[in-house]
DNA sequence: CCTTGACTTCGAGTGCGCTCGAACCTGTAG
DNA sequence: CTACAGGTTCGAGCGCACTCGAAGTCAAGG
């Protein structure tokens, strides 16, 4: 498989994974006679599995000492589950101070009625949100910057 | 309350609070006699909702719609909810993803057998981790680049 | 009077994870 | 033969969200 079918199936793009080989994520993919990458279908799962651990936020580095682990092969079971025990431990973590904010922002979102089904501006400040409680400041001020 | 007050209170760098404050985020502050910013302690409670949008996952270019909205205030509360509701949303598909990655996590880790508690090694290789199926590629390579 | 420390503005720098473009090479189809 | 679709390497650039440093102001304490 040459790296476009490999950027379709695997849903990286062609620069991706270039990057990912270049950093040590994917291992150094041989070359055929005009040393064009050649990879096995089995790299889809390692990908697949690297995917899993980006989309549950570990940072490139810590995905590097796992797939440096893994390149060394047999030996390295115990660091890599460590490993993985730790960001799943981090990820539960993660689970519960999202569903800890989805509760909030429930609580915030029933605090601003309901747009057409009941009435339209009921008890909102009682929430919080009360942006102008000061004095008059400066009114028409620049005050932008970045802000893309 | 001054800004380095608002700091310790908020958790937030002093750094962070005039860039929240530049680009938007936080309303733009009064200042005492000799310009320095001098906060009411309502901030906290706008800094703390803001740090569960952050904490959400919410980047900051709709954190921004969300407190220009609040800047204009009444009339804006639809739009306000809205956009909590859209985002609430996104949350809740992130939490089943992660949960879902929680279930892979915990069957990868199990693949690796205990690491004291029962045998040393037993059938890591069947969960998928073979690095090297392939033919002799460049050994020592340099092929490290960024990586830091 | 002088130091200290907390504040001010401004613009530049950082770390992450890509993303892109330039310049070049190669195999196949028309 | 030529065009073209793919591939190659290399280094630069980007978007995000800060983070920092320089140079200056100001009020209170010794």
């Amino acid at each position: 498989m040459k790296i476009g079918e490999l950027a379709r199936q695997s849903g990286l793009s062609v620069h991706t994974i270039r990057y990912y080989e270049k950093i040590g994520l994917l291992p150094y993919a041989s070359r055929d006679l005009s040393s064009q990458r050649d990879y096995d279908a089995s790299i889809l799962s390692w990908i697949a599995f690297l995917r899993r651990l980006k989309t549950t936020g570990m940072p490139i580095r810590d995905m590097l000492r796992y797939a440096a682990l893994r390149e060394r092969g047999s030996g390295t079971e115990a660091e890599r589950r460590a490993l993985l025990k730790a960001h799943r431990d981090r990820v539960r973590a993660q689970v519960t101070e999202l569903q800890a904010s989805l509760l909030a922002l429930d609580a915030k979102i029933a605090g601003y009625a309901a747009p057409q089904e009941t009435s339209q501006q009921t008890c909102q400040e009682r929430i919080d949100d009360a942006a102008h409680s000061g004095r008059g400041r400066e009114p028409a001020r620049a005050r932008q910057a970045r802000a893309r």
